[in-house]
This record gives structure tokens, sequence and C-alpha cells, in this order.
DNA sequence: ACCTTGACGGTTC
DNA sequence: GGAACCGCCAAGG
């Protein structure tokens, strides 16, 4: 299983699309609520690594949530201005070499 | 069974 | 960019 890489970012549609349900972005974000701090399966979840499709992190400006996933998130070197982050920089694009290496035949 | 609530997203103006 | 609108759907009241 993969996991999105350090460094970079995905959103929250992206994720749905990968997980075959096309259209629930909410679905995922409601999913991630319920991801235990330990993460699950013995895999920490880089919840962190998840934005919406606006580039901005879905939390309110000022939150506790936000300013945790802003820093945790300047720490692996994204770059976050505001709430912004620029998808164009950071957005995790697996490429076809990765995905076939990864894939079960 | 009905209504509300989300860590959303695409379209349009 | 940003705001209004509408579509989406699992959970919980």
């Amino acid at each position: 299983m993969q996991l999105i890489p350090q460094g970079k970012v995905a959103c929250y549609g992206q994720i749905a699309d990968l997980a075959g349900l096309p259209g629930r972005a909410r679905l995922v974000g409601k999913a991630l609520g319920k991801v235990p701090k330990s993460g699950w399966h013995g895999q920490v979840v880089p919840w962190f690594r998840v934005i919406n499709s606006q580039g901005k992190i879905s939390f309110p400006p000022g939150s506790e949530n936000f300013e945790k996933q802003k820093q945790q998130l300047q720490d692996e070197q994204v770059v976050v201005l505001g709430a912004r982050i620029k998808l164009k920089d950071f957005q995790w694009q697996p490429d076809l070499s990765e995905i076939l290496f990864f894939l079960e035949f």
C-alpha cells in the first residue's frame, strides 16, 4: 500500500478517486476524522497531507487543527502561505513507473 | 422515515 | 481569486 510521500499533498477528491469512490470527497474527509492518532493497521495515516481541491487547508484558519496541520506540512518543506499551498508545486502525482512498481499482477 | 451535518468539488458568474 | 449554487452520501438525532 502506498502513502502520500512526504513533502507532497493530495486533495480529498484525488484520494476518493484512488479509492474507487469518484465524487465522494466528503466521505474521505469524514473517514480521516475517524482515524486515531496512532493510525490503523499499525500504519500511521498522514492525514495532514490531505487538503481541498482549492489548495487550501480545510480547517477554519486559526483553529487548533489548522495550526497543527500547517506546522506538520511546513516541517516537511511544504510551503504554506496563509492557508494556501501551491498545488502546482506540491500536489502528489504518482507517475507510471511508480504505479507499475507497486502493482500486483 | 425525515432533517441536518460535514476536514468536498465542479461550474458559473 | 472569490462567492453563490447545487450535487454527493454516511451518520446521528
